[in-house]
RNA sequence: GCCCCGAUAGUGUAGCGGCCUAUCAUACAGGCCUGUCGAGCCUGUGACACGGGUUCAAAUCCCGUUCGGGGCGCCA
């Protein structure tokens, strides 16, 4: 029966155990070799003498990340660094790895992204590397069931749509048999839907399509949404929602594997919500004491969202935004200029952007006409406002921006699995 | 879309008109070695993105192409 290499420390001295994984590294001295092995969980030595295995010979011609089967007697007083090896009995060699290597996995020579990206098999074998995506699944992990015990229905809608709907953002085209589709950018109009069929509290975690020309370090035009929608709360509640699941999230994700993350040099601190909250004016103002000049209606720039950033740290909400800067959805605050809307910022990075959003059907209409959108588009949409549409409220967040920004990457691609950015659509 | 920058062995780099038959590291191949742990030592293989041009001479200068990086705009 096979052991994963961490559980390992568990067992006693001179028991027998069965390792699988690739070949890290490899010390050869004729009649002696100490292979270490790698799988998911660790490393742990293979000391193999001649003579102890019938393959020694096949095995001293190995490559390094073949994949190899381990049988043998556990040591644990070994003089080897960790004080643990195996004192092989056996060994089956699985696959063999061709050389050289396009991209060395403990080699003492850095690789350019580009090159790591093109190899990303390779390069996603670095501990280092496998550690964010074992995060991001434990974070994901944790939001659902945050949202399962506040009793949200998990969702999943179309990626392919038939209009361009919400405007601004470019989508991609797709030919669908006669007719012309797009990937959708965001689950939107879908969640609003939803909460017109009385789902009450909707989530989606799934992916979303953008394709702006960005050629930055946050922006990808493939990424992980995680939206929620709710019935009968507003803007203020959306948030409250959005800094418990992040905080509960982390805090669990710390409990699990906070040790494993400060091993690799990931540091990360516990959450405790409400997270700080600013509005759009008070940030303008502030930014403009700081020596900027902006004025209403003006988007930060990352030079603006690094001077808040160092304001707070951190987590924070930046609220209140002006009705010609958000979507036509959003509903509108008490004075008509802003809105019931909020963007979480982590760092210099927005991860969140949500609101309260208009239920009122004639509301809508005038905003179609305001922002220039041909409702004809959204006739599949409107119709849910026409027969019974409840106040609601929700957020859209980037998990690999969040990913990102809570283990200190310096590019979100870093927390992408496979990219897809302006030029990259491989592998 | 705009603006900068870059491209040399598998990987990462040095070189920036003649000293380049191109540096170093790492990887790879071969050899020596019974306890290594960034093992060590010896030997070897391996590269100037592509196409034009300038020049007596181009990895080096100029133009174009391709590919890539970064910034801005915009956004999650």
């Amino acid at each position: 029966m096979r052991t994963y290499i961490a559980d390992i420390e568990k067992f006693e001295d001179g028991m027998e155990v069965t390792v699988q994984g690739w070949i890290q590294e490899m010390r050869k001295i004729k009649n002696l070799m100490f292979i270490i092995v790698r799988d998911n969980t660790g490393i742990i030595q293979i000391t193999v003498k001649k003579g102890s295995i019938p393959n020694y010979d096949e095995l001293y011609e190995i490559t390094r990340e073949s994949v190899i089967s381990v049988n043998g007697l556990l040591n644990k007083k070994s003089i080897s660094r960790s004080g643990t090896e195996i004192l092989a009995s056996n060994i089956e060699i699985l696959s063999i790895a061709d050389t050289p290597l396009p991209l060395g996995v403990i080699d003492r020579v850095s690789a350019d992204f580009d090159t790591r990206l093109n190899n990303r098999f390779l390069d996603l074998r670095k501990p280092e590397h496998l550690i964010i995506f074992k995060f991001e699944s434990q974070l994901l992990f944790g939001i659902r069931e945050y949202m399962n015990r506040e009793n949200f229905i998990e969702v999943h809608t179309p990626k392919i749509v038939g209009a361009a709907t919400e405007g601004g953002a470019d989508l991609f085209g797709v030919e669908y048999f006669e007719k012309k589709a797009y990937l959708n950018q965001s689950p939107q109009l879908y969640k609003e839907m939803l909460i017109s069929s009385g789902f009450d509290k909707v989530f989606e975690v799934g992916p979303a399509f953008r394709a702006e020309k960005e050629n930055t370090v946050r922006h990808l035009n493939e990424f992980t949404s995680i939206d929620m929608e709710a019935a009968f709360i507003d803007d203020k509640k959306a948030m409250e929602y959005l800094e418990r699941a992040i905080s509960y999230a982390v805090n669990r994700t710390i409990d699990i594997m906070g040790t494993d993350l400060d091993r690799l040099e990931y540091h990360i601190d516990r959450l405790e919500p409400p997270f700080p909250r600013i509005t759009y004016e008070e940030s303008l103002k502030y930014l403009n004491n700081q020596g900027l000049k902006l004025s209403f209606g003006d988007d930060f720039s990352p030079e603006a969202n690094k001077i808040l950033a160092q304001k707070f740290k951190g987590f924070y909400f930046i609220t209140g935004w002006p009705t010609d800067m958000r979507p036509f959805y959003t509903h509108p605050d008490t004075n008509p200029r802003l809105t019931k809307s909020f963007d979480l910022q982590l760092a210099d990075i927005e991860v969140t952007s949500g609101a309260q959003r208009i239920h009122n059907y004639r509301m809508l209409e005038e905003n179609f006409m305001k922002k220039g959108l041909n409702k004809n588009d959204f006739e599949f949409y409107e119709k849910a406002f026409k027969y019974g549409m409840p106040p609601h409220a929700g957020w859209g967040l980037g998990l690999e921006r969040l990913v990102m920004n809570l283990l200190g990457l310096n590019n979100v691609r870093e927390s992408t699995l496979f990219p897809r950015d302006r030029t990259r659509l491989s592998p």
